[in-house]
RNA sequence: GGCCCCAUAGCUCAAUGGAUAGAGCACCUGCCUUCUAAGCAGGUAAUCCAGGUUCGAUUCCUGGUGGGGCUACCA
């Protein structure tokens, strides 16, 4: 059972009750209480479909409550609430079931997913900065909400290893190693002069093209050490270059006209969003009237390829800066692929960073930036990502670095791994203090009492949040779950003792119950990647 | 100029169009002889402005104001 199988069952009380359509009576969902109302459960419903029963919202409410089951001890309240209430042996048996079916959040909408999720995809001319965290972090939560609901992912990073970028990564490499200054519009971060260090002694005799390719071999290394660092595994690094070796862009470029999606203009070849879709505002170039491709093809060949690997759904996270670009994609992508549902684009908005009093712009080419590695190894990849986590995609961030590394005793993230200390502790001390923590409890003299009832009705609401994730194509909804449920928690700590000899019973019900708040913790905690300690 | 995002407490953030706007940090008052005080209990404190839609707007629409970003046959 869960919250999605006690919304079923009002659901079909409601369609009965008032002749509608099973479809109609989806509408009607749980939500939580405000705080000065007594109840578990919280049906809106009938207020926000007075309008189509053409009926007053109390009277709608009046009829609900009678046609729900008893068991849910149905109130009104105006103007046209329905206040519901879990039973003990209820709230006892969803306890039992968080921490029996590791397939809980299942959905059977996920079941036939296969996604693809790409993020990051940093260019290889530099370490990662910080700002890359914040993709990363919404990047490979997604991906583990995503697999909690049942579907299928493949996390994927793009690398552009071709283009004038790398040529110039690989000429101030060449400089570097030589003694001198980089190119005016090369890269000057210290990075290039520790790679230089480490280059054999025959790369004298190196063609420019080699140092590109030996740097940018270099740089993917580093990305997947801060990566792994961060506890993001990509299940695929894409080059580039594997694209053009199978001459994906040209086979882009001949779908395309196939489909009459690309048209010959002043010497260059454009792609026709304008005349055929409505997605984007003007026609874009494909191919320059040089000849050479634009990178709008070669995304273009990109996705194609993400789509004929059987990808159901593809995900693009993407930094505000190109936000511009996501309608020609969408344009592009969501015509190949049949339905523009299949193709999404998460934009997070840019990451600015202050140091003291300043706002430093971030260039990698002057080198002025505060590394992804530098930040984890000061302040931890668990208050790193709780703290990109905390924030839905669409907030500006200004990143102090100060006050990250001065006080990351302050991240919240603490103050919910210390719940699952304490649980882990008191489980650690049963023994010594009297209690077998394996002890069974007779279920059917559970009373709940307040703050016992408010942490296991916590406890529940974890699936609705996970799919308000996956809505928002946010993880910020979990890091707002966590710290309520970790003020729950600390709360009913102080007010009750677990480890009671004296009460064996009530001893056994509580470690039950703790075992769930910490299992809900840990798993919490794991679908942001964040750690989940036995001690602090 | 055109387009996108944002504006909630001193600071950083929450809130499927629903009930008395919720946290953390900071500040003030109490609480460790008792399972971890990285904690608890309490207090001060907020929806940028003007209209509109609605039974009901922090939420949706229009127009302001103030911030950030984008606007290449660049990569």
């Amino acid at each position: 059972m869960s919250l999605r199988d006690i919304e079923s069952s009002l659901r079909e009380a409601a369609a009965s009750a008032f002749h509608i359509p099973r479809e109609q009576a989806d509408a009607l969902s749980a939500s939580v209480p405000p705080p000065h109302v007594d109840a578990d459960i919280s049906l809106a419903w009938p207020v926000s479909a007075a309008r189509s029963l053409r009926k007053a919202p109390l009277k709608i409410a009046e009829e609900l409550k009678a046609a729900v089951p008893a068991e849910f001890q149905a109130e009104v309240a105006a103007p046209g609430f329905v206040n519901l209430r879990l039973s003990d042996a209820r709230l006892l048996g969803e306890l039992k079931g968080i921490l029996d079916d590791p397939a809980r959040f299942h959905r059977p909408e996920y079941a036939a997913e296969h996604i693809n999720l790409e993020f990051v995809s940093a260019n290889p001319t530099g370490p990662l900065h910080l700002a890359s965290g914040r993709g990363a972090t919404l990047g490979d939560s997604l991906a583990r909400v995503f697999r909690a609901l049942g579907a299928e992912v493949s996390e994927e990073f793009y690398v552009n290893d071709r283009g004038r970028q790398v040529e110039m990564l690989g000429l101030s490499l060449k400089a570097r190693f030589e003694g001198k200054e980089p190119p005016e519009d090369g890269y000057h971060g210290d990075y290039l002069k520790s790679l230089a260090a480490g280059l054999p002694k025959e790369a004298s005799s190196w063609a420019a093209c080699r140092f590109s390719e030996y740097a940018v071999t270099e740089m993917l290394k580093l990305h997947r050490a801060d990566m792994a660092a961060f506890r993001v595994e990509f299940d695929r690094w894409f080059l580039e270059s594997e694209l053009h070796a199978a001459a994906a862009p040209a086979k882009a470029l001949a779908e395309l006209r196939r489909r009459g999606m690309a048209y010959d203009k002043e010497g260059a070849v454009w792609f026709g969003a304008a005349s055929e879709l409505e997605s984007d505002d003007k026609d874009r170039v494909l191919v320059k009237s040089g000849g050479a491709n634009t990178y709008f093809l070669n995304d273009i060949a990109y996705h194609l390829d993400k789509l004929s690997r059987g990808f159901t759904r593809i995900i693009d996270v993407w930094g505000a800066d190109h936000h511009g670009y996501v309608p020609r994609m969408e344009a592009a992508v969501g015509a190949l692929a049949g339905a523009g549902d299949r193709f999404k684009v998460v934009i997070h908005q840019q990451v600015a960073l202050k140091r003291g009093e300043e706002t430093v712009k971030m260039s990698k080419r002057s080198g002025e930036f505060i590394s992804l590695k530098e930040l984890v190894d000061e302040v931890g990849a668990d208050a790193c990502r709780f703290f990109f986590a905390s924030r839905g995609p669409n907030t500006h961030l200004t990143f102090d670095v100060d006050l990250a590394k001065k006080q990351s005793n302050e991240n919240p993230v603490f103050y919910v791994q210390y719940v699952h200390a304490r649980i882990s502790s008191i489980f650690a001390n049963a023994a010594e203090k009297g209690v077998d923590p394996a002890a069974a409890f007779d279920p059917a003299a559970v009373k709940f009492n307040p703050e016992e009832r408010a942490l296991a009705m916590k406890l529940l609401w974890l699936e609705k949040v996970l799919s308000d994730c996956a809505r928002d194509y946010s993880p910020h909804h979990l890091t707002t779950y966590l710290v309520e449920l970790a003020a729950l928690f600390h709360s009913f700590y102080d007010k009750h003792k677990v480890l009671d000899p004296a009460a064996p019973q009530v001893a056994a019900f509580r470690i039950f119950l703790l075992r769930a708040v910490r299992k809900v913790i840990a798993d919490a905690l794991g679908l942001l990647g964040v750690s989940a300690p036995e001690r602090m």
